[in-house]
DNA sequence: AAAGGCTTTCAAAGCGCTTTGAATGGCATT
DNA sequence: AATGCCATTCAAAGCGCTTTGAAAGCCTTT
């Protein structure tokens, strides 16, 4: 069934009957009643490619996955955040469109999502430091927003972020004033920007303090359960080792937690653990006191906002870029105590 | 830069300046050349749009994420699943699309997308008993693969699932040799068919061994960190505790393993714990030796698979559907031994 | 009675591509 | 010289929708 057929049916012109159905206001109330019966009866719904064509607007939102850091997809985090944005996407009629490109492909990825017209937009995760895809973007004139920052960025563009350098800051402060002097960070990658902001709020903790940073205990690597543990694991066999380690993320701390506990010690009490946490919907911090003291900020919340935004980039490209930056709380669980008095 | 123009420059027609681009052969060599180097020289590349609407595919493969469950969605499962197949759609030039719909309204959203064209397939996941979606695709003739099956679906369809009834006996006779009698399932929402299969295969080794199944032992839930840490809790409280645990996945046992080491225990020796492992990227299930003992088979991997059957597929939709069961391997780790003797 | 102004409907063009069916020109064959 | 056959190329139709510009019909106003 197709604009044509109705139309005939109706014994109207596909422009009525386009024009009835978009709730234009030059259509009699009655003709449009009588249209929209008769689509909901034979069961019309336009087609989206020729709708598409026809208006310029493809209805969909891009998000284009990398195959180098294929993990940034398949990371947890990822899942929770796309949940949020696709949730937007719904309310609003929009679907959302993965491209799956290979290594070092993203620009012409880019150029082509926009030549092509595939989406009306796309949301950039994971922006490194000084990130191209910034300037690719700007560039092409495509809408877009950036979950993250990006240092070095020459533009103006929009983002929301979390305060990762005060986060940590704080974090770091929250351990200092326990006692602990040897704090061991367990960071993301550091060509990530956000990794970079974490460990500046953790250096200018420790400085404040007077504490000199020990490069031993500052590790940087993809967020895994295996990493947080193998870590963990070399740094307590250190001649001296950490005290307090703060984790960039909820499964990097699930394996600092094992290594603590293979090395026969108890968290909170021998070693104090703060962890970065999304609030992931499969990875809760504990029900009700949180089995981690963390820095806690919803990673599914800031897909919607993100969504939002870029929905709104869209309406009115030419608008002045929006910048949002959200704060993450401290809460403090059962990870952390004050430091262990020497022997 | 669109065809119209590109033509106008080379001073062909649009059909031959098309044929030369898609590779016809009746194309001249030479000319073919100067199209090929005038399109890359303006950077042209076809509107998608507008492919599709005169091709009439639309080079897509359609996820529907149901916001019930939303953690589905959400799910790291999920997210390796679909970074697998997203690489077999970026290799054979598809894209990936996700509709989010509002609660009960799939049938609606399959409706859809199928009227509307925005898809050429769609993968169905988290197939439950019964699953009503499989009457509804078959009904539409939108090509389809199911990741599991559906008990009890009449129609014939496609499939690629993992013999979850035989990994789940093989675990459970794996403890039973070990002389575990007291053997809990921890296992996923049971409305869900795997989490049926799984319970079949562990009630069927303990009836081979007439050991009597105890329903105070079996707990299911969607398999989240504090999910597991709570039935492993609640379990460990009984008067006559479990010995050993089947665990639904990785996520889950990392919260019985918190349960375990809560209640002073030791995994291994006075808790024998055993894991459906999916490969996660991001939860690895240790380096060398693994962390749980496993029933171990690749999500990422399923995901490739069912991608290549939904493209033979929407190839040939005539084609008989075809099925695929693949076999998890059991693969011993840290996390089992002996049962307990007495006190 | 003619003119002007609404409201409502319509025919046709256009979005950018693929594909059908026809035309062109060169060459070998009769 | 006429015929037929390839190898190439082309004009035009069509995919299903939106939107422009025009027309029709009916009132109201002069």
């Amino acid at each position: 069934m197709n604009l044509k057929e109705l139309s005939e049916i109706l014994g109207l012109s596909q422009t009525t009957v386009s024009r009835a159905l978009n709730g234009y206001p030059e259509v009699n109330a009655e003709t449009r009643e009588r249209v929209e019966a008769a689509a909901r009866k034979h069961n019309y719904s336009p087609n989206r490619r020729a709708t598409s064509l026809a208006t310029g607007r493809s209805m969909t939102i891009g998000h284009v996955i990398p195959a180098s850091t294929q993990h940034e997809m398949v990371n947890p985090i990822f899942g929770d955040f796309v949940a949020g944005a696709a949730g937007v996407y719904g309310e609003e009629g929009y679907d959302m469109l993965f491209s799956h490109v290979t290594d070092g492909d993203e620009e012409r990825a880019y150029t082509d999502l926009k030549r092509k017209g595939t989406v009306d937009g796309v949301i950039v995760q994971g922006p490194k430091v000084n990130d191209a895809r910034i300037e690719v973007l700007t560039r092409l004139g495509l809408p877009f927003v950036v979950h993250g920052r990006s240092s070095g960025a020459g533009q103006d563009y929009s983002w929301v972020d979390v305060n990762n350098r005060r986060s940590f800051k704080r974090a770091t402060e929250f351990l200092l004033d326990l006692g602990h002097r040897r704090i061991a960070l367990i960071n993301g990658l550091e060509d990530m920007d956000f990794a970079q902001r974490r460990r500046a709020g953790y250096l200018e903790a420790l400085a404040e303090r007077g504490v000199t940073p020990d490069p031993a205990l500052m590790r940087s690597a993809e967020m895994t359960e295996v990493y947080g543990h193998h870590e963990t694991r070399d740094m307590l066999a250190l001649s001296d080792p950490p005290t307090a380690i703060l984790a960039a993320s909820m499964i990097s701390a699930i394996g600092v937690r094992r290594a603590i506990e293979e090395a026969g010690l108890t968290i909170g009490k021998d070693v104090s653990v703060i962890t970065h946490d999304d609030e992931l919907s499969y990875l809760r911090n504990g029900q009700d006191v949180p089995i981690f003291t963390a820095t806690r900020s919803s990673v599914h919340q800031a897909g919607r906002v993100l969504a939002e935004m870029l929905l709104r980039r869209i309406e009115d490209p030419s608008a002045v870029p929006e910048q949002i930056l959200l704060e993450a709380e401290l809460v403090v669980g059962r990870s952390t105590g004050p430091a262990p008095t020497g022997d």
